[in-house]
DNA sequence: TTATACATTATAATTATTCTAAACTATTGA
DNA sequence: TCAATAGTTTAGAATAATTATAATGTATAA
């Protein structure tokens, strides 16, 4: 099967015309094998170089969150002042280190299933995620 | 005791001198016997209802930030576009209610404990928080 | 293949936050 | 008590991230 073929059924279900800058993001963001986390600035950053091609922030930031929006990408926030995503759409947890502003993938038995045992009347649970903040052992944390 | 103390006191410990605009501050963060949540935004405009005085937005960054610093506020990023911060500063959960952008907290029985299994080598746990994303029953998630 | 609806882009607008520098005030110590 | 000083406040400028705009370009359906 072609990843081609899986790059424009993602942006047709997105709502989005298959074009040049559209599947060079694709490419970026969905033809590796690991997951990654990024901010629209690192991706801008990541296509100019991988991609001998400027797309235009505008582009980026409209595709991002039309996937987003499907749920072929998720937003993060940590900290206020960056917006992350996370090609890991799947429910899960995460380390945030806070000496380097760095966000890691907790593995599935970091953690065993966090049982809520009360909730909101009228309001139903979208998803129960951790956020681990660590630092370096031998500094102190501010 | 006198409130007025406390909040000198606070100061204080964080390095600012007690002024007028900063007791003002103070007032309408800790005089209150239910901690809250606030967006900057929010808490000039609560100042300026509560207290018939304009403080400068600088100043409420500026004092905000320093009672951060030192532990007095923290700060929970949910959404990108919003920096809160919560006058309830121990670790704690918290539901965040996608339809209206709120944040509630989580009572200490709403979750056990997390257990955190293994952790990145040569960094210490700095916390461990959970967010409940909820949304209303009736209506879909987006 | 052509009309049309959607895309791309540079640039402007917006928003949250931080910086700046001049006017002001709490504090210290004479 | 009263200046000198060190820290504060403030409006407005600067910055940074994001969103909107509008002119030009391109994919698509008939």
């Amino acid at each position: 099967m072609n990843l081609n073929t899986d790059f424009i059924k993602k942006l047709r279900n997105s709502g989005l015309r298959p074009t040049k800058q559209r599947l060079k993001i694709c490419e970026v963001l969905f033809d590796t094998e690991k997951t990654f986390h990024f901010t629209i600035n690192d991706l801008v950053k990541i296509i100019s170089e991988k991609v001998s091609e400027k797309i235009s922030l505008a582009t980026v930031y409209n595709t991002v969150h039309a996937f987003k929006k499907k749920g072929y990408l998720k937003e993060i926030s940590i900290n206020s002042d960056k917006s992350y995503f996370d090609t890991n759409t799947s429910v899960h947890h995460h380390f945030y280190d806070e000496d380097t502003n760095e966000l890691i993938d907790c593995d599935e038995n970091t953690i065993d299933s966090v049982n809520v045992k009360n909730n909101i009347t009228g309001k139903k649970i979208n998803s129960v995620e951790v956020l681990i903040k660590i630092a370096s052992d031998t500094q102190n944390q501010n």
